[in-house]
DNA sequence: TTATGATGTGTATGCTATAAACATAAAGCA
DNA sequence: TGCTTTATGTTTATAGCATACACATCATAA
């Protein structure tokens, strides 16, 4: 049978929904993520977005949440191409770094208003991904198993610190090139394993 | 002559909306800074607030930017306590994090939806105080002049880091006792002093 | 084939931001 | 002193947004 323009039920309106909140989030960040918006983007009325999200805090969420797992895998793929435990931590920060600085919507869409649970949380997730790469140097040795909890909260805090000030449009944001970002991770790593020598 | 409940004209009108806007913010965060909420917290028509803010984005970005000075005035009064140069960074770290904490409605504010340009940006600004302190390590020859941009970028992305991650909701946020903190602030430091001798 | 549930539309309500026109009071000036 | 101007408020109107409610359409299962 020929095209037909417009069914009555769209198919997949959930997906539809999610794919254009990430377009909308790649382009403008958290501006045009509003019910209305995204209902008329994918040509569905407003109210069916109803049908599969609780509310428009809901879907902003899910939005969010889908966010977080682009960022997530793109750690874990760069992770798979180093070896060294050491390396394997750089990447996974660098690629953190460098996710906020080349998808900043994406970035402040990822990380503001999670406060709706997220369904899913069996996804891969930045965090776990970050602390598996901690965990890996403990098993290497190269820190103490009582400090994983602490030397995780230390290289989270400081890389995603630099991501969200270097990602911000403030004039006095910090540079962001790769000799900057290189020696920031240099830093993470003293803190990480030096942290003994250096108390007091 | 007698109190008279309602002057026309208010007096003071634009202080008394920042002081509203403080006092929600504490409480409740950035949910409600809206101007017909912040109006009637005054007693005032929703239309009197903009002759005083050219937008209700414009009033937000002034009450956030009080927010942002009441936590550099903090910071220099905690600074003014310490003499070594070592303790002055640290007393601002530590600030600056419990701060975040004790006040995590007002940080949320302060660091949120800055877009628009503040109008005096000569006031304490944290990021100043910050680099003040960076710069007094300069002096008392813990760092290279050289690196001074670099390592105030890396403090403040890890104490900024950390204070978000700690005073935000996530069930899996940092722990963020003394203890904790204070430790955070020796890997910091550990960071600022320590970068050669471990870069590879 | 027909009943039913899932998924869509249209319409109505109440909220917010803000533009336009008007009101009041205070300050400058004759 | 009285008139005019300016700053600062109010009221009213418009437009956008989220969302409750009633109804429409279609797919599937009895």
């Amino acid at each position: 049978m020929g095209t037909m323009k417009t069914k009555y039920h769209h198919g997949d309106l959930e997906e539809a929904l999610l794919a254009a909140g990430m377009r909308e989030a790649r382009s403008t960040g958290t501006r045009n993520l509003g019910v209305n918006s995204l209902a008329k983007e994918v040509n569905v009325s407003a109210m069916a977005v109803y049908r599969h999200f609780s509310s428009g805090e809901g879907l902003r969420a899910s939005i969010s949440q889908q966010a977080r797992e682009e960022l997530a895998r793109r750690m874990l793929k760069a992770i798979a191409a180093e070896k060294d435990v050491k390396n394997r931590f750089r990447a996974s920060g660098r690629t953190y770094i460098q996710f906020a600085l080349k998808e900043p919507g994406l970035f402040a869409v990822a990380f503001v208003a999670c406060n709706e649970g997220p369904k899913r949380e069996d996804n891969p997730s930045a965090w776990m991904v970050f602390q598996d790469s901690i965990l890996d140097l403990c098993n290497a040795g190269l820190i103490e198993p009582a400090e994983v909890e602490d030397v995780a909260a230390f290289a989270w805090a400081a890389v995603h610190g630099y991501a969200i000030l270097a990602s911000g449009s403030d004039p006095k944001r910090p540079k962001s090139n790769e000799k900057t970002i290189s020696q920031l991770l240099d830093r993470v790593w003293a803190g990480i394993t030096n942290r003994r020598e250096l108390n007091k």
